[in-house]
DNA sequence: ACCCAGGCGCATG
DNA sequence: CATGCGCATGGG
């Protein structure tokens, strides 16, 4: 039995239901007037290799030093920085990665996002890419969840599916999974749908990879064994 | 006391 | 090209 994205996507919606990562309609309980889309291109850098409640600390000390802006992020003291992100690991690193974007945003775009996110995505892509401290995942969680354009986020947990999953084709690397993914969800969804698509179908695989996708042990309660055979596929060896 | 988390840059072979 | 290592806190 083969399994491929759509059908992956199907069963994940079924079990898991809607994961709404990153949404950007808590408007409501927002009364700071910081720009969602830094908040999340801020979460993005600090989440690297990090659970997700450490980071919400931090970023809770951020709005509350009002750092979350790029003017404010830019001219703050270093120390200032590591401090408050303490919480989300590896500050010496993040907090340096934080201010390099906010002063290339600064310098380059006048710390217009409207301005910078009007590129194409190609572009857009490429130049994330460029920044210190922005890889591939970073890059397109940034496109996706602040640009909200349709590019597929490729993780570890995606990266470990990939393998221990009877997929029709042999995709390996980040972008091999990628383009795979893209390809055959294209088919299905409109451009308008995808952005909804791949931001769910990843938040979902991150949810599946708590039950599933662990380094070394194969859980045998993840609740998509019944549904998709999983944990029938051996791990391809090398 | 481990193992792990929504990676990345850099140094090696 | 493809591994390997350091980075660091907090929760299970």
């Amino acid at each position: 039995m083969k399994i491929n994205p759509v059908g992956l996507y199907t069963h994940l919606c079924k079990s898991f239901g809607p994961q709404h990562w990153w949404p950007m309609d808590h408007s409501h309980h927002e009364q700071n007037n910081t720009d969602p889309r830094f908040e999340v291109m801020i979460g993005a850098i600090l989440t690297q290799n990090t659970a997700w409640t450490n980071v919400e600390k931090a970023i809770k000390q951020l709005k509350k030093h009002h750092l979350l802006s790029v003017q404010a992020l830019k001219d703050a003291d270093t120390e200032l920085v590591k401090t408050c992100i303490r919480s989300s690991g590896y500050f010496n690193q993040k907090a340096k990665r934080l201010q390099y974007l906010s002063n290339y945003l600064a310098e380059r775009y006048d710390g217009d996002l409207d301005q910078f996110f009007l590129q194409s995505t190609d572009r857009l892509r490429k130049e994330l890419l460029s920044l210190h401290g922005i890889g591939p995942e970073t890059a397109d969680s940034m496109l996706l969840y602040a640009a909200k354009k349709p590019v597929f986020v490729v993780d570890t947990y995606t990266k470990r599916l990939s393998k221990r999953l009877p997929l029709p084709v042999n995709a390996a690397s980040y972008d091999d999974i990628q383009h795979y993914v893209e390809h055959e969800l294209k088919k299905e969804y409109s451009t308008h749908e995808l952005v909804q698509v791949y931001n769910e179908l990843h938040a979902l695989i991150v949810n599946l990879g708590k039950y599933y996708c662990k380094p070394k042990p194969i859980c045998p309660n993840c609740p998509l064994l019944s549904l998709c055979h999983f944990g029938q596929q051996q791990e391809k060896e090398v």
